[in-house]
DNA sequence: CGCCCAATTGAAGACGCTCAAGGCTTGTGG
DNA sequence: CCACAAGCCTTGAGCGTCTTCAATTGGGCG
């Protein structure tokens, strides 16, 4: 495992997490060059909200206007730390991003990864604060939402507030099926229903196909998200590729078989809810 | 344990399960006696509400407005099944409710359990349909919210619209929290952060205190909460009674050692928001 | 070309599961 | 008032998945 001391002082998570697999971070998708960024990164955004929901021009509009910066960060960093007053939300542009929680000994649970396109912490518009850290996995670009901004889309605009609502209870049902692979899957069906679930995510927002995707985590922060040790999910990811399943290797997973990549993880993609209606 | 055959005709849940603890019901406010049930059954959603929010009279006004009928459902009954249209949110106003995704073979995770003055569904008002089961553990009372009045709220009532936005945002939270449980804590850390959880949101509306609270779910039920199994729950609970931490019987929690539980558990009830502000 | 992680493999052991049997409590009916 | 049934709780024994501890290998980068 890589070092955790972020408490320590004069710590810098460029040199303590220095970028551990070569990470291909857009390879679908080539904004024009000339372009004013952000109005083409939050198209990832767009695609995620329409995938799900009637989204307007005038809401598009609004949501443009929302943004009070952008900000490049580096890979092992925590964006938004636990327990600590939060005024803007922040939207994933590009790279991985996962929440986690902590226990004694170093005991650690991922709780949820984040794809290019998510809010990784709309949530903190109505907590307040967070009862999780928030990190990035790798290198990433964010967008910053003001809650002031927000609370402003709450009184104008009740139908994009409903679809953010409805956003925040999608990142509700991923955690529980998540408390449900945690709970009951064994551990390939742990991993078999992370990847499952990815790279549907990831195809939402045009980073996967049929074929596979890029997905830079370690082994170690695999087994964060599925509760096992790295130990364990070296010998399941090498189950799973011995049985022609899926190969996970050097920052990519290959689906080689994703009927049976579904039906070894029991996955059914309704908790995430890939129906346009109104919300 | 108590009466559990709701099959019984003529059952009655006042009668089967009798008010365990005395219950402080209307602390805050004092209903003209002469008002139909719903008016004082709401009484413990506003304290939940108003232990984390601002609540005004006109608020309370409008939620109890929004209240289509009110229904009596026995134990062991899905009240809220999964994959189905919904149009309207249902609150529980007394007894046990849980939710729940089910695997092959009889495997299955309770997602969360829910106490008097919780919506059980609040999310299907922007989800439409839920990704899990909903489930009486005891007999139980609930109120009917309409969709369609939650679809006037979001456009009338910006301030109330965030308070139910937070609500489904903590149960997010829980979610979260049972994550860690079920991936990082073992036996006995799981059982003693679900009776620590319950205890606290129990005594936020009047239905526990210091010494413990009225908890009638079989070790069955608590092993499918905790991801482990009924024999082995039977075990961790004799592990905790005899550390002298706490002890459950006979449809009862006593906390014994309210610190012990708490460390046992790893317990940091800020997950819960306990603090009252704005939203 | 050597360092640093990540990935990989082996061996031993722990935690929790499975299977099975018996005990206790409560409600029902004779 | 007693007998019985049903459901839940309890305990034992053996086993399996996953963990822990410890090396070793492999790949990318300075």
């Amino acid at each position: 495992m890589a070092n955790r001391s972020p408490t320590d002082p004069g710590f810098d998570p460029r040199v303590a997490y220095p970028a551990p697999i070569q990470r291909d971070i857009a390879p679908y998708m080539r904004p024009d060059p000339r372009q004013p960024e952000e109005s083409t990164m939050l198209e990832r955004h767009f695609m995620k909200l329409r995938a799900r929901a009637t989204l307007t021009a005038e809401h598009e509009q609004a949501i443009r206007g929302l943004i009070s910066e952008t900000r490049d960060h580096p890979a092992d960093k925590v964006v938004v730390p636990a327990y600590v007053e939060q005024t803007h939300s922040t939207l994933l542009l590009e790279g991985f991003i996962c929440r986690y929680k902590d226990l004694t000994n170093g005991r650690r649970q991922i709780t949820q990864i984040h794809v290019p396109g998510d809010f990784v912490d709309l949530h903190s518009f109505t907590l307040k604060y967070l009862d999780h850290d928030i990190m990035t996995l790798t290198p990433a670009k964010v967008a910053h939402f003001p809650h002031e901004g927000l609370r402003r889309v709450t009184e104008q605009f009740p139908a994009l507030t409903r679809i953010y609502w409805f956003n925040t209870n999608l990142d509700a049902a991923i955690h529980r099926e998540w408390e449900l692979s945690l709970g009951r899957r064994k551990a390939r069906g742990r991993v078999a229903m992370l990847l499952s679930e990815l790279q549907l995510r990831l195809e939402l927002v045009g980073l996967a196909d049929e074929t596979g995707f890029a997905f830079p985590l370690t082994q170690v922060e695999i087994s964060e998200c599925t509760g096992l040790t790295n130990v364990h999910v070296n010998r399941t990811v090498r189950e799973l590729r011995e049985a022609g399943v899926v190969e996970l290797r050097r920052g990519r997973v290959d689906v080689l078989d994703k009927e049976a990549l579904w039906r070894e993880a029991e996955f059914d993609p309704r908790y995430l809810y890939l129906q346009k209606r109104e919300r």
